[in-house]
RNA sequence: GGCCUCGUCGCCAAGUGGUAAGGCAACGGUUUGCAAAACCGUCAUUCGCCGGUUCGAAUCCGGCCGAGGCCUCCA
């Protein structure tokens, strides 16, 4: 059993070209903070979070980056917008970004450089590539010159010539070949200073690309275990990053490029596209997050394989009745089962289920006496091996509950009075792998908890109130006659408590060992 | 025009040479005062279409049809 990885780079899956207990360096390309996150921005967080998780699981030392771009045309042009300062917009908007993160668990970053404080590194980059014949100045700014690189083109595999011929974009004239790239662009006059950078160049800013070569030579050295993004970043972004960074440095810039499918949906006339900014039809996490929890949105995304295009189904955004696109609220069903699951592990064990001590690494000692969860432990491993199939991951989670639910039922176990022991340590066993495969994928199994702006603990009293009193007007009625005309309407009023309660988005559920209650939306 | 994906049950989705995981929805049943939940059972002889290779193909090859991404900022 050994992990295969698909390279982007080779078009292939290939073994993992390290083993457990070497360091693994994974850089991420991440936001333009100058607009709140929206769903799409947390697909690539979700996934290579997930593979820093199980890599960690199989006992890898992972140091991962996330750039933050703050410096940017984008950003320069919304803070006039808003009339704010560049330097303001950014930290609000990397504040959001942080938040999103957290809500969907994404713990694994270990580092956040910004772009505006690698400046000087990046400067010295494209003084080397000056120097070395891969850069040219004109007026002002500094360019690529592709034609310079023999390997120019080997990630996406396109060539100068092709890419000219469908040329669809207006050629500058200070460029030697329509596909050279700028390093730094000189400052404009209409920019405001605090986005102006002295170089020897002249005054101005770096290029998109450069940062990300600076920022992850600097803190993960050449080369890069495992380079990710989004698909829509291979090119230009990932080629032109690729390209400037082999030939600064001589050596191989990147082992593994790993690139995440997009988010697509529908919209009301079944036309397919992706999600995007330009497009209008995009969903922020703030904005989702009131309708499913962080943990239903992160099962979300982990239930399509990365690399296929994730689909949301229909979507008709203009439609305040319909905040979430379909795909998001079966996601939400189906992701109940979890968080039912989990609420029935705590009446059972007496423990949380986010709290339940679980084994942290695959060597670790663990006992698994029943075969089904032998099996269960082997299928996920076989699929997370095969390239990160969380698709399959989240299936083999599926049957595990399905099964506990089995053993939960067979043994009795809701009530502790008759529950049977050895199908009870059976039980434990079964959860604990749970929880500990759960964990790999960094789901938590908690449902919606944060409806109300209100107090929380009020809500959560006043609703046991309620059921307390619901509970006396439906044990006053099971000791009514059969034909009392009390029994029924009783009976009546306390199903209209449950009915209403439905209708605000909160479920009760009569169990023989008493009701509980739930947030569904 | 060039490069590249994808098309598996009503919907989502795993499976990439050995005879179709899983989830949602639906329909029976157990249970319940009734629900809900949980459990039991039913639910693709078939993987866009047509050919080919093979003992054997959803999986490989060719063609066709359909949807999408990138080539300009984009996770």
């Amino acid at each position: 059993m050994s992990l295969y990885v698909y390279s982007t780079l080779s078009r292939c899956k290939q073994p993992f070209h390290k083993r457990p207990g070497e360091t693994v360096t994974m850089y991420v390309c991440g936001p333009t903070v100058y607009k709140p996150s929206h769903i799409g921005h947390m697909v690539g967080p979700v996934i290579f979070d997930t593979v820093k998780r199980y890599l960690s699981w199989l006992g890898y030392r992972v140091t991962w980056v996330v750039n933050i771009t703050d410096v940017d045309d984008k950003l320069i042009e919304r803070a006039r917008e808003l009339g704010t300062t560049v330097g303001a917009l950014a930290r609000e908007m990397t504040q959001d970004y942080f938040r999103c993160l957290q809500a969907l668990n994404v713990t694994g970053i270990d580092h956040f450089p910004r772009a505006t404080e690698y400046v000087p590194f990046m400067v010295e980059i494209i003084q080397q590539l000056e120097a070395q014949g891969y850069a040219y100045r004109a007026d002002g700014d500094v360019y690529f010159d592709i034609s310079r690189d023999p390997d120019y083109g080997k990630l996406c595999h396109r060539d100068a010539e092709q890419m000219a011929a469908g040329a669809r974009l207006e050629i500058n004239p200070k460029k030697r070949n329509p596909g050279d790239f700028a390093l730094w662009k000189a400052a404009r006059p209409d920019e405001p200073p605090e986005v102006r950078f002295d170089s020897p160049f002249g005054p101005g800013r770096p290029g998109w690309h450069i940062e990300c070569s600076a920022m992850s030579l600097r803190l993960l050295g050449a080369p890069i275990d495992i380079h990710g993004g989004g698909l829509d970043l291979q090119f230009p972004h990932h080629e032109n990053e690729l390209a400037q960074s082999e030939c600064y440095t001589g050596t191989e810039f990147v082992k593994i490029w790993m690139h995440n499918g997009l988010l697509k949906l529908r919209d009301k006339d079944g036309h397919e596209a992706k999600m995007a900014g330009s497009l209008g039809n995009v969903l922020n996490v703030v904005d989702a997050l009131r309708h499913l929890s962080g943990d239903a949105l992160r099962f979300f995304i982990l239930k399509t394989h990365y690399r296929t295009p994730i689909d949301l189904g229909i979507w008709d955004w203009h439609n305040p009745a319909t905040p979430l696109p379909q795909g998001l609220v079966e996601a939400r069903k189906a992701h109940e089962n979890f968080v039912r699951f989990a609420e029935r592990v705590r009446a059972v064990l007496g423990i949380p289920f986010d709290q339940l001590p679980a084994p942290q690494r695959a060597d670790e000692a663990r006992s698994l006496t029943h075969p089904e969860h032998q099996a269960a432990f082997q299928r996920f491993r076989e699929y997370m091996d095969d390239d990160f199939n969380t698709g399959g991951a989240v299936g083999v989670l599926f049957e595990l509950v399905h099964h506990l639910n089995r053993l939960a039922d067979q043994g009795h176990l809701d009530d502790a009075a008759t529950a049977d022991t050895a199908l009870l340590q059976t039980f434990r066993e079964g959860v604990v792998l749970v929880r500990e495969l759960a964990n790999i994928l960094g789901l938590t199994f908690q449902g919606l908890t944060t409806s109300w702006s209100g107090d929380h603990h009020l809500v959560a009293q006043l609703l046991q109130l309620l059921i307390e009193l619901r509970g006396q007007l439906r044990d006053t009625a099971k000791t009514a006659p059969k034909e009392a005309p009390l029994r029924t309407s009783l009976f009546q009023l306390a199903d209209r408590i449950r009915a209403r309660l439905h209708e605000l988005g909160i479920a009760l559920e009569d169990r023989p060992t008493g009701t509980t209650w739930r947030i569904i939306h």
